[in-house]
DNA sequence: GGATGTGAATGCATTCACAGCA
DNA sequence: TGCTGTGAATGCATTCACATCC
């Protein structure tokens, strides 16, 4: 097995992968066997030498003159990215956007199962959401350990949110999705990745601004 | 071809910006009048520099030995940012992520105003979704023009998407924020922000295979 | 002392340019 | 000819270090 160091992958390249793999899927489905960087490029607004550089970084498996094989490339993405295999993750909070995320089509059907749905709040404990029944969030301990669930999506109110992110931490998560606005303090062996409204909706604000301004000529206070 | 775009501030910075007036706002209601590069950087785990040099990008109104003025700085970076005023945006797709949008609280009071919601479901039309009239696809040009709205939030499956967005920018839309995951192909003068959480799950997974295999430790030492 | 603002240095990511292969 | 893989060059963002001011 030949050695692979994952760690020295940059950080926006990671990112892109992501759109590489939803890109040459959508090309596997038309039935495209092959694909240059140049193609591959295009089709997210990258130049070629971007694409060649990012795969570059773990192997060399293009074939010059030809390009890349589709389902070669997707497979070894796809290890590369962990997502070679469904996660199971948790979800706490069983409310709107609890429920907008279990809907969700945006994942690949076998890329994430959510495996359990917990709330604080008693009234909704023992209903359902979207088929799923909400448990005890005082069973976290026991459904994490029994399932080897290594992710959780915290959607809980802002308030909540550091407190629950500690007791997933407690209960062996690895990797957190927070869609609370705030910054969660966590060991460093913690992951996290933040879905942030809010800082999306002011950077396009601020570049819709920008626009406008140099279109009607700045001003100077 | 590019356009001219006078980009002073660079993106990083942009990003960070929305984060440092969250983190104001916080210290602001605890009654903290004052506060230092430092401190404020701490908060996020940014160190002392990159915080002042962020700032330094539009303006020197620190004050040596003592740090910035709270609400100076909110004010200052909220007009920055554009956000000093209330953003209409419409909200185009009446299902589970536009109800969620609608009850968000991640948005400051002041900061987004859902001025109307759209769907092209004849069975949704007239409906209501948070108390908000779910409109006719088909009046978009007049709602945009009557109201001078610029932002347009996409919430549509995947396969509507590129026509919806279309549609808006036709409207007079500037700026984007989409929740479905594709590239949108549009003019480069309308701003875009994706919200893309297929591809913010797999790099949680990335980062969390990649601790699980190597037992290095800290990462930010 | 304590903190800002900023040139200089460093570290990274992107782009260029070209050798080499099908 | 067409395309990959990669050192070299460029461009940016971050960090350092220190002059400056309260």
């Amino acid at each position: 097995m030949e050695i692979f160091r994952p760690q020295l992958i940059p950080d926006p390249t990671v990112r892109r992968l992501s759109l590489y793999l939803r890109e040459l899927e959508s090309f596997l489905s038309r039935d495209q066997k092959t694909i240059s960087s140049k193609q591959l490029g295009d089709s997210l607004g990258l130049t070629d030498a971007q694409v060649r550089k990012d795969l570059a970084y773990f192997g060399t498996f293009g074939h010059p003159g030809v390009g890349y094989s589709v389902p070669d490339l997707l497979h070894r993405i796809r290890q590369v990215m962990g997502t070679d295999h469904t996660w199971r993750a948790l979800l706490v909070g069983a409310g709107n956007i609890g429920r907008a995320l279990l809907a969700y089509s945006g994942f690949g059907p076998k890329m994430l199962e959510i495996a359990a749905v917990f709330d604080a709040d008693p009234a909704k404990i023992g209903q359902k959401l979207c088929d799923k029944p909400i448990l005890d969030i005082a069973k976290l301990n026991e459904v994490v350990k029994a399932n080897d669930i290594r992710l959780a999506i915290l959607a809980v109110p802002t308030n909540a949110a550091q407190d629950v992110a500690e007791k997933v931490v407690e209960a062996g998560i690895k990797g957190i999705l927070n869609f609370a606005p705030v910054q969660l303090c966590l060991p460093n062996t913690i992951e996290v990745q933040a879905v942030d409204l809010a800082v999306q909706l002011e950077q396009l604000a601020f570049l819709v601004s920008l626009n406008s301004m140099s279109r009607e000529g700045v001003r100077h206070p």
